[in-house]
DNA sequence: TCTTGACTTCAAGTTAACTTTAAGGTGTAT
DNA sequence: ATACACCTTAAAGTTAACTTGAAGTCAAGA
C-alpha cells in the first residue's frame, strides 16, 4: 500500500503539517517522492512513524530522534549505539512511571483531604489533624509535602 | 521560618525567576510582602508550592493551576469543585501511567530486536522473523507497530 | 481539457513556560 | 555610613514543536 502525506497523517491521527515538519527536520529520510515531487509513504514507513511516536512519548526531543533515525539509515554498523539508546530510554520511562506513581499518591492524599473537608464542612478538619490522626498510608505523603 | 524568594527557590530546587513568574501569573496569591516590598514565604507556602509542583507533574497548565489556587483562596465554599478537580487529575495520571507502560513494552520489544540483531550481525534477522518466530510477549507489540 | 482537491515550499506566526536584561531598591554586616 | 548580596519590576528574548498563510503544482474524474 502507498499513501500520500494526508492519508498517512489520517492513519496516524496527526496533522499533515506535522509530517511535513518532521520531514523538513530530517526525521523521515526514508520517505520517497513521486516523479512530480509528492511524498509517497509505504507501510514500512508507518512502522517507522510509530517508532518515532514511541520515542516522542519517552520525552525524547525531535533532534535526538533524528539522530536515531539517521543512525538506522547507516545500516548494521550502528546496531550497538541504537541498542544503547533504546535501553537508556527504557530506564528513563521507568523513572517517569515511578515519578507519576508518587504524584498519584499525592493526589490520593489530596482526595482524602477534600473528602474529609467535605464531610466536615471545612478544610480546617483535615488540615489540623496530627500525623497519627490521618490514615497511615498518607503519613509519608504529608511529611514530604511539609518539607522532607 | 520565613524565606526570601531565593531561599525558597533553593529549597524547591527551582530558579528564583520561576517563582517570580508564578507570582506574576497569579499562582501565588498567598505570598505576602515585607514593608519594603520583598516577598516573604512561610512554611505553609512551601506546602502550597509542592502542591503546585504536583499538579504540574500531572500535566496541568499554569492557567488551570491558578484557577485551583484561586478557588482555594475563596475558602470552604469551593471544597467540592476542588475535590472534583483532584479526582479528574488522578484519573489523568492513571491514564498517563498506562500509556507509559505501553511505551515501555514497545521499548522492550525494540531492545530484544537490537539484541537479536547484534547477536546475528544484522537487523535483517529480527526484521524478517514471522510473528510465530518472535517471543510471544512481543507479538502484540509487533502487530500494533504494523498498524493494528 | 478543465475543475477540484490535495499536494508542494518557504516564511512567518503561535504557544507555554520560562529566562534574561536593565535599572533601580532593600537590608544586613562591618 | 558604606558596601554588598540579594531583592524589585517591566519588558524583551528563548525554545521546542508545531501551525498557518501565500503562492504555486500535481493528479484524478467529468
Amino acid at each position: 500500500m502507498l499513501y500520500t502525506v494526508g492519508e498517512m497523517a489520517k492513519r496516524l491521527g496527526i496533522a499533515p503539517s506535522t509530517l511535513r515538519y518532521y520531514d523538513k527536520e530530517g526525521l523521515l529520510p526514508f520517505v520517497e517522492r513521486s516523479g512530480g515531487g509528492i511524498r509517497v509513504f509505504k507501510d514500512a514507513d508507518y512502522e517507522w512513524l510509530k517508532i518515532i511516536e514511541c520515542l516522542k512519548k519517552t520525552g525524547m526531543s525531535l533532534k535526538d530522534i533524528k539522530e536515531f533515525v539517521v543512525m538506522a539509515m547507516q545500516g548494521d554498523e550502528t546496531i550497538e549505539p541504537r541498542l544503547s539508546l533504546i535501553v537508556k530510554q527504557k530506564e528513563a520511562v521507568k523513572a517517569q512511571i515511578a515519578e507519576l506513581e508518587e504524584t498519584l499518591r499525592t493526589l490520593e492524599f489530596k482526595e482524602w483531604y477534600y473528602e474529609t473537608a467535605k464531610e466536615n464542612g471545612s478544610t480546617d478538619v483535615p488540615r489540623n489533624m496530627t500525623l497519627d490522626e490521618l490514615p497511615e498510608q498518607f503519613r509519608d505523603v504529608k511529611v514530604r509535602l511539609r518539607g522532607e
